[in-house]
This record gives C-alpha cells, sequence and structure tokens, in this order.
DNA sequence: AAAACAAATCAGTCACGAGTAATATGTACT
DNA sequence: AGTACATATTACTCGTGACTGATTTGTTTT
C-alpha cells in the first residue's frame, strides 16, 4: 500500500512535536517569528543543536523560514499549526485530569497486585 | 521549575502518538475496542511488542484496558482523544498539501539553490 | 490437578536520534 | 579585500527506545 510512506510522513510530522527542545522552540516562537540567535539565547541551548531542531521541524512542515540580511527568521508554518498546539494542550491537560482523578481507571490496571473492577 | 516536569509529562504523552506500531494499533481501536490478540493478528505484529506499546499508551493516558476473562480489551480513553486523533489528521493532511503545493515556501529555503527530490 | 490459551514481563540486541564541538557557509560592514 | 557575526553542516559520542525470543503470570476448561 502507498499508505504504508504516508502513514511514515505522517509519524515523521508527529515527531516533529515529541521532543522537549523542539516543543519549546515552537512554544518560543507561537506567537511571534524569532531568529536563530534569539531562541537559543532564550532556551539557553547549543546553536548547532537549536539549528538542528529548526531544520528538522522545517522539514516535518511546521514551521517556515525567512531569511532578511544575516538573520533568519523561523515562524510557524500557519494557523493550523498554532490551532493544533493549542489543542494538544487542552487534550493533555484534560487527560492528565482524568488520570489523576481516577489513577484505577485504566492506568493500574497493568500493575501487578493492585487490582481494580471485576 | 515544576513546569520542567509538566513539560517532560506532555512530551511524554506526544511520543506516545509518535510512533508507527502504537499510531498503527490506535486506528485499530479508533472505532471499537479491541483484545491483544485482535490487534496483534490485524498489524500482523509481534505479542510482545504490542504488548509493551499498549502498556506504553496506557501509561501516556491515551488508552484504558479492561479484562474480560481471558482477554483484554483496549479502547481509546476518551471522546478527547478520538477527536485529537482526527484532528491530528486534518493539520497534517492541510499541511501536507500546503507543503507540496508550494515547496519553495520554507521546505527549500534551507536547500542550496536547486529542488529537493520528492 | 493439568492443559490450553491470553497477555505481561524479562533480558538482550540494535538502530536511531539528541547532544556537542569544530568547521564551513553566508551575509553585512569597514 | 578582510573582519565580524549569524547560521548551517559535519563528525562524532552516547542514551534511549523499538524489536525479538523466552519465560512468567493469569484465566478458563477439562
Amino acid at each position: 500500500m502507498t499508505q504504508s510512506t504516508l502513514l511514515d510522513t505522517k509519524i515523521a510530522f508527529i515527531k516533529g512535536f515529541a521532543d522537549k527542545t523542539r516543543l519549546q522552540i515552537l512554544l518560543s516562537i507561537q506567537d511571534q517569528e524569532k531568529t536563530v540567535s534569539q531562541i537559543v539565547t532564550e532556551l539557553a541551548g547549543n546553536q548547532s543543536n537549536i539549528s538542528q531542531h529548526l531544520a528538522c521541524l522545517k522539514e516535518c512542515g511546521i514551521v517556515t523560514s525567512r531569511q532578511e540580511g544575516k538573520f533568519t527568521y523561523y515562524q510557524l508554518r500557519n494557523e493550523l499549526i498554532r490551532d493544533f498546539l493549542v489543542k494538544m494542550d487542552e487534550v493533555f491537560v484534560m487527560v492528565r485530569e482524568e488520570v489523576e482523578c481516577c489513577p484505577n481507571n485504566g492506568l493500574e490496571t497493568a500493575k501487578r497486585g493492585g487490582r481494580g473492577d471485576e
């Protein structure tokens, strides 16, 4: 199936969001475009490292860049990405609440000893 | 500072979706709960492997499970997760379209002069 | 009880991806 | 031209996570 390749691409896309440094970058540029050095300073990170992550985010289609003078500005690709980040946050928070609230529901069934229902 | 731990948890959550096997599992149980062996058969996968991925998905709070006799049924935790999967797909498809449509916008700025492949 | 099946866990291998330092490319300014 | 700065790229190390086979736990049935 050509589906397989499409799935791979989709995974690559999702993986773009699934790294701490990359997510920090995305949060950093969520509201306004920034230069690489701005991001590096803000995250107190390694220039090479940030640059590579930005390249990754660009490949994934999550961000775009434009050059102005000797600076390169990175920004979220579009509103969809911004919405998605928000949605991701919402889902995470609510799931987290639910998990914390009822730890026996689902989470603990796997562990030995503590049994839940039935 | 506690933010840091929260961010880690969030990353763990997102990583739940960022693996081919796990995403296939999620697609498989998107509409109805299934047993481990059903999923193993459907994905033509390894029982141990699938089982570990299911444990991972459960830890992330993405799925829940219930036991019935000697079977364990897995399902998406709630509608939020289902919505999120749909949203994820939408965003992916539209971003992909945009990238394919205007390859010069963003993606290729990094490359020198010529086109990449694909 | 033992056998049969479902699922989880353990122990090990292996590849990939994140991080770092050094270097290269590119752009502006004098 | 040459210098200074911004960013990209290379080469490398290292930990993590995905996969596999074997074993264990748990459930049902005879």
